[in-house]
DNA sequence: ATCGAATGTAGGCGTTGCCAACAATGCTGT
DNA sequence: ACAGCATTGTTGGCAACGCCTACATTCGAT
């Protein structure tokens, strides 16, 4: 019986997985891409990993918290990106916003799935805390870029919250409904465009 | 036995119960309100109300074609609430743009888990035209009240559309952060006028 | 009144999430 | 080196779920 076990996964696996962990949080993103979150199953995970049904109860206690997990990771790799898309842009206010707003929305079509899943709502009190904070996290990036924008005089005053939360949610509205197919097809080639035209003026100095 | 059956329900519930597919709808709002939708289950709505777990696959053949119909619920009502809103208001388009604004992001918050699922990206693909049309029936009233603008001389001008996708966005942006929760509480106060009036800067005439 | 369509019921199938009991492995202190 | 313990994986079972098929009741058109 034993025999027969073994014999059934010829790879070199021993007992122990070695990161199952990792390997749960890759193989549900990939099924979170092609299939959806409802079809997200922690049983069908294990099969593909080659594991025990039970296996993933070790890492993650329930299906939500995997999902919080992925969630998380899903803002680390945004934020990287955003991060990313600051190194190779000149200093102008206007530059910078324009390479940070196309990140973004370059992550959410890349991601649309999985940007749905970071901005649910019923992630786990806990893990939601935590959520909340890589949202800060993220956010930090634009904050900067504001404010350094402010300091230049090319934004407009006033507390960085206030001045950031209308960016953020044409930013981060854009990017859903790009994300989510609730635009137009002739609004893809130009809509960035205008969005960010949009949001300059709107937070440009009084005198400009 | 059937004595029994009949002695559970004192309802006077006769076999047909008349209309079920809309006492379906109404409780699973319900149910998504309080327990979100992945609790939602066809087998305990039908409790609920009374049936069979397998009277609800007469109204939708699946899971999915009752959130389906749910969103174009939620869609339908969204209008509703859109178009009361123009209704006390007076003509000068700030102020039918913030009578609009604050009608949208009330409906967010009264409405999170319906919203996100409005706005979710796994529904059926005929049904997903049919949101798409939804999408429009609303967004409608939105550029109305943009073209009225720009006859004023209160817009800048340009194609409906693409003046229209930005204010789109900075709207839904903003009611989806305040929904899920991702705003700082002190945000909550002012930080809807202050993307109202972000959004009026954005799409003032050129000269303005 | 009859017959077909619409609507609800009863039961079964495979899958799922979760739990408890058990087994193999890795680690750490002596 | 190795005993003991925590970690990680396995097996089996349970209740619930979505979906399917077969059957029952009711409604409505003719």
């Amino acid at each position: 019986m034993t025999g027969t076990l073994t014999a059934m996964h010829t790879r070199t696996r021993s007992y122990h997985h070695g990161d199952l962990r990792a390997a749960l949080l890759t193989r549900a993103e990939e099924t979170l891409r092609e299939k959806g979150p409802t079809a997200l199953s922690l049983r069908e995970l294990a099969r593909d990993l080659g594991v025990s049904h039970a296996a993933p109860s070790r890492h993650f206690k329930d299906k939500q918290a995997l999902l919080d997990a992925l969630a998380r990771v899903g803002f680390e790799r945004l934020r990287e990106t955003l991060e990313a898309s600051q190194e190779d842009t000149g200093e102008a206010f206007a530059e910078r916003l324009e390479a940070m707003f196309r990140a973004y929305v370059g992550f959410a079509l890349d991601n649309p799935a999985l940007l749905e899943l970071m901005y649910a709502l019923k992630h786990a009190p806990e893990a939601s805390a935590e959520l909340v904070e890589a949202t800060r996290r993220w956010s930090e990036l634009l904050e900067r870029v504001i404010d350094e924008g402010q300091r230049r005089g090319e934004v407009r005053k006033g507390e960085l919250e206030r001045v950031g939360v209308p960016i953020f949610a044409a930013l981060h509205g854009y990017a859903e409904l790009a994300a989510t197919g609730h635009l137009p097809p002739e609004v893809h080639e130009h809509g960035l465009d205008e969005v960010i035209a949009f949001t300059l003026r709107g937070c440009a100095p009084d005198g400009a």
